[in-house]
DNA sequence: TAAATTTGCGTTATCGATTACATAAGCATA
DNA sequence: TATGCTTATGTAATCGATAACGCAAATTTA
């Protein structure tokens, strides 16, 4: 096995110090342009390549960023890790990976892996449901740039990127007004995330501004299942009140919905109209496409990439940037009644 | 801003040496009990972390390994991902994300990135076109653990784990024969990928050893997309035989099929079935489930990281090992012609 | 009690690169 | 030719951890 090329190979092949090898190979201009020629010959010669690690201990600068999200496997996150690695790599950082699993225990874990690796900036969909930052003040304190994507904690210091979930929601609850939906529900997930609390909110203003009551038992809670979606159903079909359209803030509970509202024999979007949120590809890809709030995970990757750069290259002053990314209602056919059929808002993305 | 604790500020707060302290925070024996207390006490109270960077230096083992995939935002490849960091995080190891967008440039590219940030392994999806290894030579001679998945070249010395998709292939005609098509056609993607010719030769397979005959206007190469699906099913009708069946080496291409043959008036699958590979989520969230071939993502990442471990543990003896996972067949209603339509395969995931 | 052994800790080199400082050589100027 | 100024290169410290080696003190054995 070949033994690794250092840059006191290179100096001993040519009979002079590394020192001179690293200035050569760094544009430094205190070297002879004889000397620079002939370690890049050589350096090429051996296929040296230089040990990030060496530089990273030395500069104090791994060039690696940590990414944490609840997991990897689902659209909306690996989207996003998608914008953020097509951003910075191309800056000469490395994105490495952690997700919790929607676990406290396995974020506080990850901070500490990723602190120990010495990541130069943590990108972290943050779980938050506790008002602990106990674990965040690590970084905080030793001055690592912290951007929340998604999910968010307002705490000072601390740049965000998220989508206006609230604008969302409203978009999408007024638009099932205006279809002239009069008993809307709205299924939810856990609320003590804000991106949840948000979203019910929105739909609560959107109701109230167009003269429509709150009703508590319109509110049902779940998981972001398929399953969740159709226990949601069954309990508002239990109802005195039957409602006629439901603003679900999870696709995926939007679905099962659907499918246990078709179980029951009832017609969307003629009786009942559904919209989801996220804009998960199969919202489009169905014979019954389903209205939804796109929330631009790949931008939103980006965004918060670029939030990261800034900050590094600002080590100085402290900036705290909070980027709040507008969302798109696209309105499908699970929420079009038939006689607005030839809406103009009907947009197919 | 707090400067960082090293053990050099626990051994001067001790007013021992640095190498003192190093043996009370691994366990040494040649500690006492007392230093060691004490030094762990003061560790945790100046809130010491290890710097894995040093210790990386030090070792040669940075605790972390590259994957390489196309993109991660796709159900497959971040499934894959999630298997290998659920299997690799417990054992202490990060994960490096890195993708080529279907780049030969782009995989040279991450591969030096990699190799210069010292991972103790790559785990990457081959897109392997050319028959060029050079720039896997360097990984090879270095004895740097590699592994293929999926997508994979055969080279000595490094492992793979694939699914065996000729199997897949195999299963999925031969359900379109067993279900009484007669004219299957095949619709596929860059052949010169192995997996899409092992699909191929799996389909060809199933013709000829039920007594029918491969015809060549009847394989259409398109993209992996919804337009690729579209075009293809238009180039089929225009024929004088126009098939009534076709195995699709991918779901998004079989997707843009049902939708032209629906939108042409075909009935599916009434007058034509449709078979998909891969097993995407949305083949079975559709009013009209689509019959795939699962790939078991998960697995497959977790037993790529498993054949990693295995050789790093094993550096000395050189292992090459070929895991090739069997697929399975999901019969959905896209291809379960309604007299049929108990049988027992049908399988819902 | 002296010799042999064990124990605990300090000294120092090392991993691979960068860089402040020192120094020697080369050249121009007086 | 002596002096000063560049320029190119070498020397050595540094980043943070580990570990081989050496040595003194403590303990065991004869």
């Amino acid at each position: 096995m070949p033994k690794k090329i250092t840059i006191y190979d290179i100096a001993k092949e040519l009979k002079i110090t590394a020192a001179s090898v690293s200035r050569a190979l760094n544009n430094n201009p205190k070297i002879s342009a004889k000397t620079r020629k002939l370690v890049q010959e050589t350096a090429s010669k051996l296929n040296y390549k230089p040990n990030r690690l060496a530089l990273a201990l030395k500069s104090g600068k791994s060039n690696n960023v940590g990414v944490i999200v609840p997991k990897i496997n689902s659209n909306f996150f690996s989207s996003v890790i998608r914008g953020i690695e097509d951003e910075l790599f191309p800056q000469g950082y490395h994105v490495i990976i952690c997700q919790t699993y929607e676990l406290g225990t396995r974020e506080i874990e990850n901070i500490n892996a990723l602190l120990n690796a010495q990541v130069d900036g943590i990108l972290m969909s943050y779980s938050g449901a506790t008002s602990n930052h106990d674990h965040l003040n690590f970084i905080i304190e030793k001055n690592l740039p912290l951007i929340f994507f998604d999910r968010k904690a307002d705490i000072e210091g601390v740049s965000s990127v998220t989508i206006n979930d609230f604008v969302g929601a409203y978009e999408a609850t007024k638009q099932l007004i205006q279809q002239g939906c009069k008993h809307i529900a709205h299924l939810t997930i856990d609320r003590s995330l804000e991106i949840y609390k948000d979203r019910f909110e929105g739909y609560q203003k959107a109701l109230l501004d167009h003269g429509m009551q709150v009703q508590e038992d319109f509110i049902i809670e779940s998981e972001s299942t398929l399953e969740g979606g159709k226990t949601s159903i069954q309990k508002l079909l239990e109802l005195k009140q039957i409602p006629d359209a439901i603003f679900s803030a999870s696709d995926f509970v939007a679905l099962g919905a659907i499918r246990e509202l078709k179980a029951k024999g009832i017609k969307i979007p003629d009786e009942f109209c559904v919209t989801g949120f996220s804009n998960e590809p199969f919202t489009n890809f169905m014979e019954l496409p389903i209205t939804s709030v796109d929330q631009f995970p790949l931008e939103m990757g980006k965004m918060a990439a670029k939030v990261f750069l800034e900050q590094v290259n600002n080590k100085e002053t402290k900036i705290e940037k909070n980027v709040v990314l507008n969302p798109k209602l696209y309105v499908r056919k699970s929420s079009t009644k038939p006689s607005n059929s030839k809406s103009k808002k009907t947009n197919n993305k």
